[in-house]
Parts: C-alpha cells; sequence; structure tokens
DNA sequence: CGGAATCATGCATACGTGTGCGCATATGAG
DNA sequence: CTCATATGCGCACACGTATGCATGATTCCG
C-alpha cells in the first residue's frame, strides 16, 4: 500500500502490535491480558496495561466486531419524530443505551418509507440488534432481521410480526381516561385519532371506546388526517363550529400532540379549556406540562420502556433461540388543569 | 471456534468466498469484478454479478473498513433536542448523509456534557468523520478529531477550535431584524437571550444590539436562564408586569423556541400579539408556522447548511490535508401576523 | 512459427483482534 | 535425576475485503 493517500494527519495507530513490541511479547499476550485472561500472569498483565494507558489505546471496535462476532451498534429506526414523543424517545435511548455499552446507528429517521438505502445499511454493517419505533413499513425491516438472526424490539408497537415489543397498555390507559372523564361528570365525548392506523392509535381509540360502551355511551369519532398538531388542529375547528348542543363536553385525542392542537383551535375560535371543553391526550410529551397546556393526559413509563426494550435486546443478542416477547408497561393517569369536573346542573347549559 | 455459540439463527454468510467457489474464480477477482476494475473481463464481471445477486451478497463495511480505511460512518453530537430545531437539523442530516452513503453514528445527544462513553466510541469506530452543533465541551471532540486526523465540521456553531464550520449569518439577521422592526415604526425594544452564551446566540445578540445602536437606540435586554420554551415564558411574564409605558413595543428573542414562550405569556396576561406587543425570533422553527403562532423570524437556511456541512466534510475525509473553512450562509425574513406596523400615532397610546 | 506484449486471473498479504493449540520453562513428586 | 504436571506465553489462523505482484493464457507482430 503506497502511502501517499494517508497523507500527513494519519498517525501512526496504537494497535495490539504496538504494544506488543513496547512489551517485547506477542500480540496475542497484549490481547489476553487487556481482556482478562487469567493464564496471564499478574506482573505482564500490569506491564501490559500500563504501556497500554500510557499509549493510550483503544481497541478497535471494527476488527473486534470482525473476530468476535459481535459489534455494540444497534439500529434505530425511528418514526415522525414532528411528535415528540419520540425525540424523547430517542434522547432516552441514546443515554441508556450509552450505559451498556451499545452505540445507535441511525437507519431510518422519519415518517416517509424505509428506503433501500436503510436496508442496505442494515445488511452491511453488523449491526447486533434492533430498534424499531416507526410503523411505516417496518415489516420489510423485521423480516430481513429475522432472516439473518438480528433480533428486533419494537418499542411502543405491537406487532405479529417476528419480533419481540414493548409498549404502554393503550387500552388500559384510555380506558382509564374515559372512566375518569365519566366520573367527572362527562357524558358527550369526541375522539380524536387519525387516518394512519398505527396499532398504537388504535388500542388507544378502543381503550376509550370500549370503556364508554361498557355504560352505554358512545363517543364522537373525528379524524384530523394525520398524527400531528395540525391534524389535532382540523379537528379542535371543527368542533369549535358545532352548535353548543353538539358540542362534545370532552375531548380524548390519541397523542398529545394532536390534543395540543385541539386545545389550540378551540381557544382561537373563543371557546375555553377546560371551561368549556375538557381535553385529554396520551404520551405526556414535556410540552403537556407547560402551563399554557397543562393537559391531563396517560404518562408513558419512558424510562422503564425503553429499559425493558433494551433488556430484551440484549438478551436475544446472548441467546438468539429465546423465543419473542411482548411486554406491556402500564401508564399513569397525570391529572392537569385542562379537564374540570362538570356539575349535572351544568350539563345542559349553553357556551360561555 | 466451536459451533454452539452460533446458534440456530446465524445463517452462513454470504462472502466474496462464497461466490468465489460459486463461480470457480479466486475470491480478490470478485471483489475486482463486483468494484469494477476494469481488468476483469466483461464476461466474467457479468457472471458474478449475477450470482451475486442471486446470492444476495452485501459487502461487508466493517471488514471493508479494517482493509480500506474508510468506514462510511460520521460521528454526530447534538445538542439540546427540547430545541425543535435541532430535531430538524438531525433530521435534514441523517437524510441527506443517506443519500452519500454515510451512516450517522449517534455519539452524543443532549444538553448535558459530553461524557467519556462518548470519546471512547469516537475512537473505537473508524468514524470518517464528525458532526458537532453542541457547543458545550465540544471543544474535547475537536481536539480529540484534529489529533487523530478526523475532520470536523460544527453545524450553527463557529468556533475557534481546529474545525471547519457551517452557519447561518447570524450577526446579519438578527441587524435585518432589528431594521425591519424599526421600519415598522417600533422604538422600545426587549432583546430575549439566555445565560448560556452560545456564539450563536450571542451573535444574534450583537447583530440587533448593533443594528439598533447605529441609529443611537438600545434595547431592554432580558434573560430567561436557558434558550427553552420555558425561559421564554418566563421573560414573557416579566414584560407582561411592566407598565404599559416601560413595555417593549417589539421583542427579539434570540430563538424561536424562546419567541414561542413570550408569546404565550404575554397572552396568558391578557396581552395581544401583535396588537399590543410585536414578536420575532430566529431559527423558523415548525412550530412557529402554526397559525396560533404566526411569528415572523429569520428563517435558517437548513438545507443548504446541511448541504454544504457534508460537502466540507467528504472533502476533507478525501482530503485531510485541507485547511479548515468557515461557512456563513444568509437567513431570509419570513413575515407572519406576530409583528404589525406601528402608527407614530399610536406611540403614546396605553395597553388595549 | 517463435517471441514479446497484452490481457485476465490467482496468490499472498495487509488491516486489527480474538482464540485454539502447541511449546518452553518452572515446579513438584517419585 | 527423570518424568508428569502446571504455568505462561507464542505461533498460526480466522474474520471479510482490497490490492500489489506474479503467473498463465492469449494475441499480435515479425
Amino acid at each position: 500500500m503506497p502511502s501517499s493517500d494517508l497523507g500527513l494527519a494519519a498517525q501512526d495507530r496504537v494497535t495490539v502490535v504496538t504494544i506488543a513490541r513496547r512489551a517485547g511479547v506477542a500480540s496475542s499476550t497484549v490481547s489476553r491480558a487487556l481482556n482478562g485472561d487469567p493464564r496471564i500472569s499478574a506482573a505482564t498483565r500490569e506491564r501490559i496495561a500500563a504501556i497500554a494507558m500510557e499509549l493510550g489505546y483503544m481497541p478497535d471496535a471494527l476488527a473486534r466486531t470482525l473476530s468476535g462476532g459481535r459489534s455494540g451498534l444497534i439500529g434505530l429506526v425511528l418514526g415522525p419524530v414532528e411528535n415528540p414523543f419520540y425525540v424523547a424517545l430517542l434522547q432516552e435511548v441514546v443515554a441508556q443505551a450509552a450505559t451498556r455499552g451499545l452505540r445507535p446507528l441511525i437507519l431510518h429517521l422519519g415518517a416517509q418509507a424505509v428506503e433501500a438505502e436503510t436496508m442496505r445499511a442494515l445488511q452491511q454493517y453488523r449491526v447486533d440488534g434492533c430498534l424499531v419505533t416507526s410503523a411505516q413499513l417496518s415489516s420489510d425491516i423485521a423480516d430481513l432481521c429475522g432472516r439473518r438472526g438480528v433480533p428486533v424490539v419494537m418499542l411502543n408497537r405491537v406487532t405479529r410480526l417476528r419480533a419481540s415489543s414493548v409498549s404502554c397498555d393503550n387500552l388500559g390507559g384510555a380506558a382509564e381516561m374515559a372512566r375518569f372523564l365519566m366520573g367527572e361528570g362527562h357524558r358527550r365525548f369526541a375522539l380524536v385519532g387519525a387516518d394512519t392506523t398505527s396499532s398504537t392509535a388504535l388500542e388507544r381509540e378502543q381503550g376509550f371506546t370500549q370503556a364508554l360502551a361498557a355504560v352505554g355511551l358512545e363517543a364522537l369519532r373525528l379524524s384530523g388526517g394525520t398524527s400531528s398538531w395540525m391534524g389535532g388542529f382540523a379537528v379542535g375547528e371543527r368542533i369549535a363550529a358545532l352548535s353548543s348542543a353538539e358540542r362534545p363536553e370532552a375531548v380524548f385525542a390519541v397523542s398529545d400532540i394532536m390534543a395540543l392542537g385541539v386545545m389550540d383551535a378551540l381557544r382561537r375560535h373563543g371557546l375555553r379549556v377546560p371551561e368549556d371543553v375538557s381535553v385529554t391526550g396520551f404520551d405526556d410529551i414535556a410540552e403537556a406540562a407547560r402551563p399554557t397546556y397543562a393537559l391531563t393526559t396517560v404518562s408513558q413509563p419512558l424510562v422503564p420502556m425503553v429499559r425493558r426494550g433494551l433488556d430484551l435486546l440484549l438478551a436475544r443478542m446472548q441467546d438468539p433461540g429465546l423465543p419473542d416477547e411482548v411486554t406491556l408497561l402500564r401508564g399513569s393517569l397525570t391529572l392537569r388543569a385542562s379537564t374540570r369536573a362538570r356539575s349535572v346542573a351544568e350539563g345542559c347549559r349553553g357556551q360561555r
């Protein structure tokens, strides 16, 4: 290899051979010493460790992968970051992965479909495992991973595909919200959903609807198109346009980001939250806690979710034979100021 | 190597030797054929390509790195994702990197300091280059990269460190905003900043202040602590508490996310935007375009910024000897409904 | 028809690390 | 003093790809 393309910047890399020469031993001895092989004497081990420290040696993760099989890379397939919940999820994944010695390699990010480029990267880099939050076309990913023996864990998504999953008890959480709202005296409900039927949104709709149905009530189902602020805003405008007789007393949106859109639209049209309409969501994103929103919502247990997801992934990285596993974590109702008890008397009262 | 730990999932990997055996040629021939070496005859090349296609061969990026030196990985060091601008930046980087065959490896994400884990990963994985948006402790990263000959490009940050950078013309953009507001008849200004003095925020403050100073005006400088919605909200409450005589006619926040906080606080206290106070920001995040905010702001040229950043990075990956380069891109004023012209007559009018 | 030149391909090795196996030395027992 | 054993370390190779160099086959020209 000519040294012409190396340039001046490429410092002579410190490898096991460098250390071996310096210590007067074989490179294999260095490798064993640094990896704590008991066959190496304590004296030699310490001497080698000292030299390694002095030279600032760092083992090459890529070479190690080639030899050992484990890369320490986990592929990330992320959904629409327009929804802050996924950003929080990403942040938590990055933080927790670091503490476990795993490096997140972004394979995909965004609402659009997974492209061929992603699939190629998944195969080329020896990803030890895959964390998936996007619903769109994730079946391709799961399929490819399954064939290559790469474990997959779905976060916030339950799937019939060959993969494990961790998600919130969407059904139970939405049902609890419905019961809470009924307990506050509400009787006319709107359910705000989207057209894209992710498993998450679907379960939340079902949980809410079923809880109402259990006592013979029904919700007005409204779709905002996409699960976004704009989607919620569009629905909110339709709600605001309703006559006070038709107008729901309480709104449940399948995601906080939609709920915020609903609130903004209602207020823009002079309706007060919660005096005129109670608004609720699901996720508990940071924005929901702002004093201007103070959204009552179902909090997703983000930290435990990610922890459990990485647990599942690591276990399957060590033993690929483990069966798929579905974990459901309970969310908790977080009460804020966007809901209020409605006395029986004011049930027939008009707007304002 | 015992096959016990391979498990049942590890399919026999398709490598160049697999193809070589199948085609009855040497592995080197396969490598050359697939890489378009002109010395291989067209017939052989096509035959090998066919077999590779049939077996679904994908070259191992890690092995290629070990041999060739280039990994195709770029390290990402990201700042606080609480600010949606950085999320948009991330999304754009991921999208554009994919089209250039680069894979983003997340080294750090979040407002907190870069930990040792990050530095280790930077050394262990042979990152071809590094994209940095975080200001906090990025000097360590730049330093380490410099010593190892890894090119660094700072996005949205100008630095005196050994690194190239791409950023918006913060000084000019903020000055333009100041001139625009003065042109609309405003005379009393507030400048909303943060305590952490990132180069970006600093430049915007200077640009705004200097443009005012040029015509003998001054701005009331208010800090919200952190550059976040909450920071802006806190400042907004202080502004709302001022008497109508002291209250600024126009507010410029150094980031959109702060500007939104200011708007929310003002409205919460009964002040109207823009009737009572004009509010402006810098970045043009997606939220700023919401009809409920309609924030007048300086739009950062996100797509060109990322494109230029990757250009710089790629150029230095190929030729590490290139000198550092600083690129400034002009932002553009985006006028929305959060500002309004103030006639001279109403200059002395009170609130409402 | 023979030698040289061109062309297509194979051999060997490097990249950096991990590991099975064999070898040398020291230590113990008989 | 000799043989068996334990200890500590080195040799060689594997992982998958890229590439300098050598080699065989083919062709062209004299």
